[in-house]
DNA sequence: CTCCAAACTGTGAGCGCTCCCAACTTCGTA
DNA sequence: TACGAAGTTGGGAGCGCTCACAGTTTGGAG
């Protein structure tokens, strides 16, 4: 490698300073809300850094500060699945937003592979962010303990499976959602509610199923099929339900995306929807209001999820403790069920 | 805000160094590749960095090199085409990759709002990254600008309309694809080929308009309809077209992603495909082989793509100057056409 | 007129690292 | 035996910033 042409090496503090007429210390002050600053130092210090193109140079600051003015929103899951699934974007907008009203910037990155996730470990762990948000984090994610060790904060969005001790995180009450789904079906007279659940091991998949039976008891095994939340997923799993039981009247499905590729293969099976089997779904996200009959579903409140992870990083950061947020869910009747 | 409780203060070199019995020289020059270190000063830094959990502070160290050792990913668009268009998915996953190769780290951050370009452009130029992959500039976009002011290396992908001057950009052939498929579909005796095209503030859209009209001719204002990209715009704009110019033969869409759409909206005219109407899409991505019937359409080179665009972004923060890529498109025959 | 608080300003220390240079060791060779 | 080259090591300087503190000014109260 050839010497690296640098960046037009950029205007610091001091040539602020001198252009300005004053200490460093007080073109410091400006750039942190300019209290105990006159009204001339200040009016001085603005036009020397308009004039010089100052901009902070983030890294010195940190180095003193220790902070970094960013937090990580890692999603542990492969790529395809951020493009398909609305509601990381949902959650990401949501994020977004809300730390860009402290002023933090939000990194996304993408994990998907175990070597992501060392590197990814290892470039948080430096001290690039000053946090991070965990999302769809399945049973056993060693970034979890990574951070944990590290002492780095984060928020984890969903129950940390069989790591809820000491972590922080924010969920949707997804077993009592799956509650009223599975009740709601069952109090306009369906009989045969099969469901279609998420990995068994994240806890939309667990804790979901656990709602389900709850109403519908341990039941037949052979209406429980499994998908990975994707719409073939669903798709394939509806028409297994459909060999294994054919006189199913209802399905809820675990999340809203699987739940139109369940309603797909229930009507090229010939079923209609909802007079032959009515379909439930969970989240309602913005495929819940495209397929056709519109879905039924169970509301996960998504831009306050959102909110307290981040209210609950930011506390994280400065010293507060654990803790862990449910949220409630709502069921949400369109023509479906 | 109360007193921030700061991570567990983390080692330093200096402990590292103690720990070891070298000093702080040492320890730095086994970081950076270990040469002209003895064998056994090597192996006590690296035991004493494994019990101290030690993890170089990246501030420090970009403060001195004046390198972060990470780049950025911005997209200029409303998240959920993010969401939608898998050839964001492609180009990120193949840039991430040739990135990680260099153990450089990809930040992806999403530019929705005019206000979040502003809050990116600070963000990057405040020296957290090395560089920036832009990604989906519409005309005119700012962030170009305002890179190129500060001296930010950036890569562009496409052309970056009316911006080109002393710019780095890769782009696919767009026009000669357009050329192409327009050839191909008279070729095989079509003569009212309509156009979806994408928004003519994009060179997608400009581009590939302009190839198809070398070969269609200026012609009929009734065969050209624009989308956004999206699939719902697809199917509009075929819609639209049906009912402009009823007895076209052949649409050339320009993103498969709305060719998907306008399949469905033929279907839903009772046109077969590609009897009755030939759809040629544009990308080649896996939309392409999800459709019925399979899309005829033109392959981007998005793995060239994006290891072109790294190996640019790369040269120029290294001081290299600018230069323009274009790559070669190659039409994919496949069913519906 | 004096004194003290409040407002403002400058300065040195130091964040944790890399880079460079001087110094020391070792060894093969004249 | 002496000497230079090559390999190895330590430590100072300094990256650009914040923060604490001391110093200066101002103005109102006593």
């Amino acid at each position: 490698m050839t010497e690296p042409s640098r960046l037009r090496s950029r205007p610091t503090m001091d040539d602020v300073a001198a252009m300005a007429g004053v200490s460093r210390g007080t073109v410091s002050r400006v750039l942190n809300g300019g209290h105990n600053v006159s009204r001339q130092a200040l009016a001085a210090v603005e036009r020397a850094i308009s004039k010089t193109g100052y901009v902070v140079n983030q890294h010195a600051r940190s180095l003193v500060t220790q902070r970094s003015g960013s937090v990580a929103f890692i999603l542990s899951e492969p790529q395809d699945k951020l493009f398909e699934d609305p509601n990381f974007n949902n959650l990401l907008r949501g994020c977004t937003q809300v730390l860009a009203e402290h002023d933090i910037t939000l990194l996304l990155t993408v994990a998907a592979t175990a070597e992501d996730r060392q590197r990814i470990g290892r470039w948080v762990t430096a001290g690039h962010v000053d946090g991070a948000l965990l999302v769809s984090n399945h049973l056993g994610s060693p970034l979890i303990a990574e951070l944990k060790e590290r002492g780095l904060p984060f928020v984890v969005c969903g129950r940390p499976l069989g790591q809820e001790r000491d972590v922080t995180y924010v969920a949707s009450d997804d077993r009592d959602g799956a509650r009223q789904m599975t009740e709601y079906l069952r109090s306009t007279g369906r009989r045969r509610i099969a469901i279609i659940t998420g990995p068994l091991d994240t806890p939309g998949g667990v804790d979901r199923l656990a709602g389900y039976r709850e109403i519908a008891g341990a039941g037949d095994p052979y209406l429980v099929a499994t998908g990975d939340y994707t719409q073939a997923s669903g798709e394939a799993a509806m028409t297994r339900l459909l060999s294994q039981a054919p006189d199913l009247d209802a399905v809820f499905v675990c999340s809203d995306l699987m739940a139109a590729g369940a309603i797909t293969a229930l009507q090229r099976a010939g079923r209609r929807v909802p007079d032959d089997v009515a379909v439930g779904g969970f989240d309602d996200n913005r495929i819940a209001t495209t397929t056709t009959p519109l879905l039924t579903t169970i509301r996960q409140p998504w831009a306050r999820q959102s909110a307290e992870m981040v209210r609950l990083l930011l506390a994280h950061i400065d010293g507060a403790e654990h803790a862990a947020v449910i949220l409630p869910t709502d069921l949400v009747v369109r023509d479906s069920a």
